[in-house]
DNA sequence: ATATAATCCATCTATTTAATAGATTATAAG
DNA sequence: CTTATAATCTATTAAATAGATGGATTATAT
C-alpha cells in the first residue's frame, strides 16, 4: 500500500497541476485545499523541490510552483521517491536491487520469475501515467 | 515490498511442496532447510494451518504437511494473509476496501482509475500462479 | 525596517516488523 | 502408564518506520 506521505504528495501535485498560472502557491493554501497536515506537507514539498519537480520562492508573494509540466511527472517516480521500491522483492527491483539469499547461490530464487512479471506490468502503467492523468 | 514473514511463508510452502510424500515434516527441518528462524516459523505455520493450507500432528512422528495441493495454493492468498492488501490504495482494494477522503464525496479520487488498473494486472498474475510455480 | 513565507532543526508517539524465551499440551511407543 | 517427542500457547522485546508537530531561522518583497 502507498503511505500517507505518498498520497499527500499526489494530492499536492494534483492541486498545483490544476492551477492555470505558474504563480507560487502558499504551503498553507495547498495544505488546506489538498487536505494535508501543513507541517507534514512542508517536508514533502521540500523533497519535491530537491528532485527538481517543484521550485519555491520565499517571502511575500512566495510559495511553491511546478517546475515541470504535470504530464511530464510520472506516477512511478513519485512513488519511488516517497514509497520506495515498486517491485515486490529487492531481487527484482530495478532501482533498489539487492540479491536475496537464494538468488546469491544459483540462477535466482523461485519467486524471481513471477515477481519480475508483476514488476513489468506495474511499471508499464505507472511509468506511462502522469500527474496530469490523476487531475 | 513483501515482508520477511511473507517471504518465509513462501519458502516454507515451497519446501513442503517439494516433498514427494505427505508425511509430516518437523518445524526444525523446515526452519533449517528453508532458512527461516525457527521460532518465527512456528507462528507462520500456525497461521497457514488456521486457513486450512496446512495440517499438523503433535508428538513423535509429528510435524506439518500440505493439506491442499501446491498447485491449488495461489500466491495472491499467501500475500494477502501475511502481507495485507495487494492493491496500492484502500479505495481500490477488493478484500480490504475503504473509501478515501476524496472517494467519499464524489465519483472517486484521481488515483482510483490508475490504481484499479495496477490492481487488475497484478492480480491477474498472482491469482493464477501457485506455490507449484515457484518450486 | 517590517511583514511574509519558506526552511531548518529537533523531537515525539504509535504502530509494525522481526525475533526470542519458556511453559504447556497432545501423541506415539515401550 | 511413563517417557520422549514435537506442536502450541503466552509473553516479551528490540528496532525500525510512519505520521506528525513546535519553534527558531533565513530569504524576500514592499
Amino acid at each position: 500500500m502507498l503511505s500517507k506521505k505518498t498520497q499527500y504528495a499526489f494530492r499536492a501535485l494534483s492541486y498545483l497541476g490544476k492551477q492555470d498560472t505558474k504563480k507560487p502557491v502558499l504551503i498553507s493554501e495547498i495544505a488546506r485545499e489538498a487536505n494535508v497536515p501543513k507541517k507534514f506537507l512542508e517536508t514533502i514539498l521540500l523533497d519535491l523541490k530537491k528532485i527538481g519537480i517543484l521550485n519555491s520562492k520565499m517571502g511575500k508573494g512566495g510559495g511553491y510552483y511546478l517546475l515541470r509540466n504535470s504530464e511530464e511527472i510520472t506516477l512511478a517516480e513519485i512513488i519511488r521517491m516517497f514509497n520506495g521500491p515498486i517491485a515486490l522483492l529487492p531481487c527484482v527491483s530495478l532501482n533498489y536491487y539487492e540479491p536475496c539469499d537464494e538468488c546469491k547461490n544459483g540462477s535466482g530464487c523461485g519467486l524471481n520469475g513471477v515477481m519480475s512479471e508483476v514488476r513489468d506490468v506495474t511499471l508499464n502503467i505507472l511509468e506511462n501515467k502522469s500527474v496530469r492523468d490523476i487531475i
